[in-house]
DNA sequence: TGATCCAGTTTTTTT
DNA sequence: AACTGGATCA
């Protein structure tokens, strides 16, 4: 008897219960769907006497599923280890390591980050003689990866070409990809399409996963893309046991392939679907639910629903809005330390930005008040030079398939072999129709002068290095590697503060390998270099998130998803920033949507306290920009915020006179403790709204768009907003401020 | 070959 | 502001 179902709600046990057939739990925010997914694990188990290794549970994040992971092993105890609790990616990589020969991989195949598909398209464009400037990585890899998510091949995308240079890209497209295959490389998108070609061409596989895989489990279903619910379709097969998790309402990675019609139309996909609605939120305050409801409710064609909490009206919202960002930041700072001489605990608070650019600021706050943090994502662990230099090495040393990898390192540390000779030896690779390797090795054949005797201490020093692999543990290996290679001397040279960074770098390297070794003994696996490597390369800094010390976290709005806090602080709160200037002034609605149910997610990420920060002037890419406040903060209704809602409603109203006091609506956030700095109320006049030199109907010229005439201008706040027709670019919706445009 | 300076660029979010 | 690639010079 599973008695545990008396601690969920109605819903909660009716999700938990319903095991057989297709299931979509409607979960809003805080709802409780880890509980119910972790619940209804057990009951499959301990009610159903399913066994544990029939269980596959996906989720997003590596977070997420680490966070999965505990809750499980908490509510199961050790039965739970035979349950695949997976992302999409690392379950990808993990069938594809058993399979990958089927269909046409090495076992020991790479997997490109970001980073390493710019290197190689980069390579691609330049094989290609096209123009760099015409075709940049980042714009074709974007298509690129968007066609994949599409399950768009390149002939595909020829086809479909409507101009010439989607024609070329679509070249570009095949070159890309059988770059990757030669260097036997998957980047993320591939992971996820070529396991499931693998299933659609090996049904005996599918069949093996099928069988394994009876009832199967998504979180976040939202944001799948189309690949992942062909995925997800084929290992449902015929027995249909999926149970998904969502809320169209979070659906924030539009940019990255997720199809919010998964969601919307699964009841189509998958017949006789039971849905069921979870609007029970045991996260949030009243006022914090209110105002993320109040917000959410300005998107269109959402599944209908109404979260409600019995958790009591909570705190006001609070808002400020400071002179610049430092203020902001100090501001903010200021708050969180004073609490926590009030006994609150640095894990209790979170500050959320929209962009990773805006965590500096409140880090130089931090620092200076010595209040320990953790800044999650910014640049990831694994992308730091010397991670990457030195994860090239254990690449080439293992494979020498990939280029990529080689080619990082051929001269690193510096060894004398420049571009030139790297030409030579490609050129040579091409002609003799051999890997970049194999014509390392046949350096003397090449003819590359005094070079020669170079690159042939290199081929010889990697394999060397193979000899050392097979001899000694993989730990020790680690540093010998260092020392052979010269690297662990290049650093030395540096500068004192960067080679220490660096080396504990290159140390936390070490322990996570250390930690990789042990983690397969405990299975009783025979640690291997490949696992290692395609282990790291699904590894994010989002992942490290640990419980054990008090700290607090910064992070973009986007990695707090699934995360909760008592105390949240939503800064940038302005329009420019939060939305993006993009978001704006592409005046595309469902762009605007995904922004605002960023601002919904981050919201609902507040379990006590929420406060909402802007700046009047902020700088962005060396500029500064002067800032109206964010139109989803106008989308909260007054009342929420705080005792002092005249002041707010005046401030509005005010807002283009310039005042010049930064206002509060909350009292308990008092000036001394917002601005106990004594410079910092700082008077500044702003030149913003000031009347462009040119009317409707004027002629202008900007220096991004070319000529054009203006056909609209509208006085908002601080700024004026102008629509001009320009001859060749189109109608473009800009701020006067930073739209630079001169009467002609 | 390598160092250094200059010019041009920057979708914002992540597996 | 910060970073990159390219060009130029030693």
């Amino acid at each position: 008897m599973f008695d545990r179902l008396n601690e969920l709600n109605d819903r909660q046990a009716a999700a938990v219960t319903c095991t057989e057939g297709p299931l979509l739990i409607l979960a809003g925010a805080g709802s409780g769907k880890t509980r119910v997914l972790t619940y209804r694990m057990a009951y499959l188990i301990d009610e159903k006497g399913e066994a544990p290794w029939h269980i596959l549970a996906i989720t997003f994040t590596n977070k997420a599923a680490a966070e999965m992971r505990s809750r499980v092993d908490g509510l199961i105890g050790p039965a739970a280890a035979g349950i695949w609790v997976s992302t999409f990616h690392a379950m990808c990589v993990r069938i594809l390591r058993l399979h990958s020969e089927r269909v046409g991989y090495d076992r020991s195949f790479s997997i490109y980050d970001t980073d390493d598909q710019r290197t190689l398209m980069r390579q691609v464009i330049k094989e290609m003689d096209l123009d760099s400037k015409m075709y940049r990585e980042r714009g074709v890899l974007a298509a690129i990866s968007a066609a994949k998510n599409q399950m768009i091949g390149p002939e595909e995308y020829a086809e479909e070409a409507a101009d010439f240079r989607e024609e070329m890209i679509a070249r570009i497209y095949k070159r890309y990809n059988d770059a990757l295959r030669d260097n036997q490389a998957f980047d993320f998108d591939d992971l996820l399409l070529v396991t499931l070609k693998l299933f659609e061409t090996c049904p005996d596989v599918l069949a093996d996963y099928q069988d394994r895989f009876r009832y199967i489990m998504v979180d976040e279903y939202q944001d799948t893309n189309q690949v992942q619910f062909r995925l997800v379709e084929a290992l449902a097969g015929d027995r249909k046991n999926l149970c998904v998790v969502g809320d169209d309402d979070q659906s924030i990675y539009k940019f990255r392939g997720a199809d919010i019609r998964n969601i919307l139309s699964f009841e189509e996909s998958f017949p006789g679907a039971k849905v069921i609605k979870l609007e029970q939120n045991y996260r949030s305050t009243e006022h914090i639910l209110d105002a993320a409801n109040a917000v959410i409710s300005n998107n269109e064609g959402r599944k209908d629903k109404k979260l409600w909490t019995d958790n009591g009206e909570g705190e006001p919202i609070g808002f400020y809005q400071f002179e610049d960002g430092a203020q902001e930041a100090f501001a903010v700072v200021s708050d969180i330390a004073t609490r926590k001489k009030e006994g609150a605990s640095y894990s209790d608070f979170a500050i959320l930005y929209r962009t990773n650019a805006q965590s500096r600021l409140f880090e130089e706050q931090l620092v200076r008040r010595s209040i320990p943090y953790k800044l999650v994502g910014g640049v990831n662990f694994y992308a730091r030079r010397e991670v990457k230099d030195v994860l090239a090495y254990l690449k080439t040393i293992e494979s020498g398939r990939d280029e990529v990898a080689l080619r990082r390192i051929i001269n690193v540390p510096r060894r004398g072999i420049g571009d030139t000779t790297i030409g030579k030896i490609e050129s040579f690779a091409r002609v003799h129709m051999i890997g970049f390797y194999q014509a390392l090795e046949r350096a003397e054949e090449i003819g590359l002068g005094r070079s020669t005797a170079k690159v042939r201490a290199f081929a010889f020093l990697i394999q060397q290095l193979r000899e050392k692999l097979s001899e000694m543990p993989l730990s020790d290996f680690y540093d010998y590697l260092l020392e052979a290679t010269g690297y662990r001397e290049t650093l030395e040279e540096l500068e004192e503060h960067e080679a220490v960074e660096r080396m504990d770098n290159l140390d936390e390297l070490k322990s996570k390998l250390a930690d990789y070794i042990n983690q397969a003994e405990l299975a009783g696996q025979e640690p291997s270099l490949t696992d290692f490597l395609q282990d790291v390369a699904l590894v994010t800094d989002l992942d490290a998130l640990d419980e054990s010390s008090d700290y607090m976290v910064l992070m973009t709005l986007h990695g707090a998803k699934g995360l909760e806090f008592a105390n949240v602080y939503m800064t940038g709160m302005e329009d420019g920033t939060f939305p993006g200037f993009m978001t704006i002034t592409s005046g595309d609605r469902e762009e605007m949507e995904e922004e605002r149910r960023l601002c919904y997610v981050g919201i609902t990420r507040a379990m006590k306290r929420l406060v909402l920060t802007c700046a009047k002037r902020r700088m962005t890419r060396g500029e500064t920009h002067y800032c109206n406040i964010s139109r989803f903060v106008a989308e909260i209704p007054f009342a929420l915020f705080g005792n002092d809602k005249s002041l707010f409603y005046a401030q509005r109203r005010e807002e283009r006179k310039e005042r010049e006091h930064s206002f509060r609506t909350d009292k308990e956030m008092t000036a001394e403790k917002l601005f106990s700095k004594p410079k910092a109320p700082k008077q500044f006049s702003v030149p913003a709204g000031t009347r462009p030199s040119y009317e409707v109907g004027d002629r202008v010229v900007s220096a991004k768009f070319g000529e054009g005439t203006v056909t609209a201008m509208v006085e908002g706040g601080r700024d004026y907003e102008v629509t001009v027709d320009f001859d060749d670019a189109g109608i473009k919706k800009m701020f006067a401020a930073f739209a630079r445009l001169s009467k002609i």
